[in-house]
DNA sequence: TGCAAGCATTTTAAGCTTGAAATATTTTTG
DNA sequence: CAAAAATATTTCAAGCTTAAAATGCTTGCA
């Protein structure tokens, strides 16, 4: 029942790979990055709430379209964003209401619906982004100058470690 | 917003200072950690309703109660986890509805609530936690021997920088 | 003692999110 | 060409999340 953490010998020197099937190490590590993004997001929310009135998912939303020049298929921004296309649906819908956002089908396939940014929403979003460079850029202040360059790296490294085991698994599925 | 940080010397010693108005790496950053923790946060999430029917925040809340042999009320599980003590009290129902999680007043104060593990959630958990702690190493199967310790220095640095720029602002908004 | 202030938790209202089922359209194929 | 498969989006039900208001309890202090 009990054996807690605690009392394990717990040398935190000794490398994961010599301590099969202990990885406690990656463990901390997700930990950690977890902790770094859910406050950036829980800052960012709040910031945009208190100073635009909006919210985080029609920020990165209206952040998508803003780089398209074409406009953007619901499809097309649910893989951006890494979310469900309902999802996009029920955002669109918010900030079609508010006038932000167009949609209309496309002309060659009725399915497919085009989203682009209004006038009124691209002017609105300009001064949201200016200030959204900004926290982020005062959240990252303390990193020093070979800091940064180093974490793009290395979160670069784990981004492909991330899609390797991805795929592995979804391959371990396909032989089902 | 009398005085956007664009205005102001920014003198932090820091690369940014050097370019005034450019934060487009820090972005870049930060969108790079997002896209990481999205990830394996998706996958965990997928892994966890496929593998054990169950959700990533009941999975974390049970975390957080089985490091406690004494229990822990609900306003140090919310601060723990970063999320509102609304947001405990709803999570906290289903589990205690699936018999996993006990809540009790505590005996010397009626405001709190006190939370543990029952022993079928302990059992459940343990399960759980080690196939979880499986799944992360996997992840991050791919980084080398000097990358690990490497990222977790730099998102400790990371971590007291957010910190730094959210208790900054919070003192700003004191002196109104 | 009595009551104001403070605290811990729950409730509420609104919005986000998901996976799966449903709908509508296009493409493939027999 | 027509049926079937594939594709794009929406709808649905369930659950998560938040901030703010409400509830119920404790503590300090006059």
């Amino acid at each position: 029942m009990e054996t807690p953490d605690a009392f394990r010998p717990l040398d935190r020197e000794t490398k994961a790979s010599e301590r099969p099937g202990d990885h406690k190490d990656e463990l901390r590590l997700w930990l950690r990055l977890l902790t770094c993004s859910t406050m950036i997001e829980r800052e960012i929310r709040r910031r945009l709430r208190e100073e635009f009135r909006t919210t985080l998912p029609r920020f990165d939303l209206m952040a998508q379209l803003e780089k398209s020049a074409t406009g953007m298929t619901v499809g097309e921004v649910s893989q951006r964003l890494m979310v469900s296309n309902g999802n996009v649906t029920t955002v669109v819908a918010g900030l079609v209401e508010e006038g932000l956002v167009d949609k209309r089908p496309a002309p060659h396939d009725r399915r497919v619906q085009v989203l682009s940014l209004t006038a009124s929403g691209r002017r609105q979003f300009r001064i949201m982004a200016e200030r959204h460079e900004e926290w982020i850029a005062d959240l990252f202040a303390g990193l020093g100058g070979a800091d940064l360059p180093a974490l793009m790296r290395l979160l670069g490294t784990t981004k492909q470690s991330i899609q390797g085991a991805i795929r592995r698994a979804g391959a371990e599925a396909e032989e089902a």
